[in-house]
DNA sequence: GTGTTAGCTTGTTATTTGCAAGCAAGAGAT
DNA sequence: ATCTCTTGCTTGCAAATAACAAGCTAACAC
C-alpha cells in the first residue's frame, strides 16, 4: 500500500514540496534518474543505500501520482517498465543542483568532483538546461 | 526517541542532504524559522500542519545534531529556548527557493505572491541573501 | 500562592519500514 | 518445447516510527 496521502497540501509551496518529496528515498530516486541514467526497477533497487522492494514500488508510485515521474513498458523488452521524469520532474533539476551545494559546502567527506561544484555555483542555469538535456538524450536511448 | 541516525550517509550530496532533510516535517520547520519567523517550541507545535509534540522535539533534535538548528535559551524569558539557523542552516535558502520556484509552477493551488516568484526567479542570489539577511535580523529581535 | 504557559517526556495505538519470501510473465539457452 | 533465469512486483511479519493523548516540572503573571 502506498503512503498516507498528503493530497491537501497544496497552496504553501514548501509544504507542496515537502508532500512530494519530503522522504530519504523519493530524493536518492531522482538522484538516480538524474545523475546515474537510471530508469529501469532493478536498477533502482541495486542501489548502493539497498532500498527494500516494497519501498521501492510504493515510492514510484507515488512519485507517479504526483506527475514527477512517468512509466512507460520497455519497447525492447515487453515484460520491463521504464521510469521517466516528466517535465514537472525535470524541473526538480535547479533545487537538488542548490542541494548539491549546499552538501559539498558543509560534507566534511563530499564526493562532489570540484568541477561539477564549481560548475553548479557560477552558472547554476545553464547547468540545469544542460542535465535536463542529458537526461533527454539518455531517455531516448531507451526508447528508440 | 530520535529517529535512526543516517550519520553513514556522507559523501554523495543527495545522499547527505536526504539524510539531514528528507523528512516532510524537517521542511515546514525550517520554512517555518526562515519565512514564518518563528523561533520557538510553540511557534512551531501551532502551525496549521499540526506536528504531533514528540515529533517535533525529535526533529529539534535532528536538527540540532545535524548542526544545521542551534538551542538558546531566550534571555528574556529563561524557561524558554529559541532556535536558530545556524550558517549552515541559512545556507539552505537558495535551495528552499528553487523548490518554491518549482511549486510555484505546479502546484495549480499555489499561493506564492507573483513577485515573490518573480524575484525568485530573476535574482535568486540577490533574493537569498535578502532573505538571510532577514533571518539574522529577526535573530537579533530575540536575543537583544 | 494559585492559575497559566512553555517545553518537553511518557504512554498507547496506528502506520510505515525493513527484511524475506513468493509469484506470474517474458526472455534465453538447450 | 521445456527448463531456467530475470523482472517487476505482492505478501507476510517483526521492528521502528508517527500520531494522539496525557502528564509533569519550572517559570511567570497576578
Amino acid at each position: 500500500m502506498a503512503r498516507k496521502t498528503y493530497d491537501t497540501w497544496a497552496g504553501c509551496p514548501l509544504r507542496f514540496s515537502a508532500a512530494a518529496l519530503g522522504d530519504r528515498w523519493t530524493f536518492l530516486i531522482l538522484r538516480d534518474i538524474i545523475f546515474k541514467g537510471h530508469r529501469r526497477y532493478r536498477d533502482f533497487l541495486n542501489g548502493e543505500e539497498g532500498i527494500a522492494t516494497n519501498v521501492l514500488a510504493n515510492r514510484l508510485a507515488d512519485l507517479e501520482r504526483h506527475g514527477i515521474v512517468e512509466r512507460k513498458p520497455d519497447p525492447k523488452h515487453s515484460a520491463r517498465s521504464l521510469y521517466f521524469l516528466t517535465a514537472k520532474g525535470r524541473d526538480l533539476v535547479p533545487a537538488m543542483l542548490e542541494l548539491i551545494v549546499w552538501a559539498e559546502r558543509h560534507d566534511p567527506q563530499t564526493e562532489v568532483p570540484k568541477p561539477f561544484g564549481d560548475r553548479a555555483r557560477a552558472d547554476p542555469r545553464g547547468f540545469a538546461d544542460e542535465l535536463v538535456d542529458d537526461i533527454l538524450k539518455r531517455d531516448a536511448t531507451y526508447l528508440d
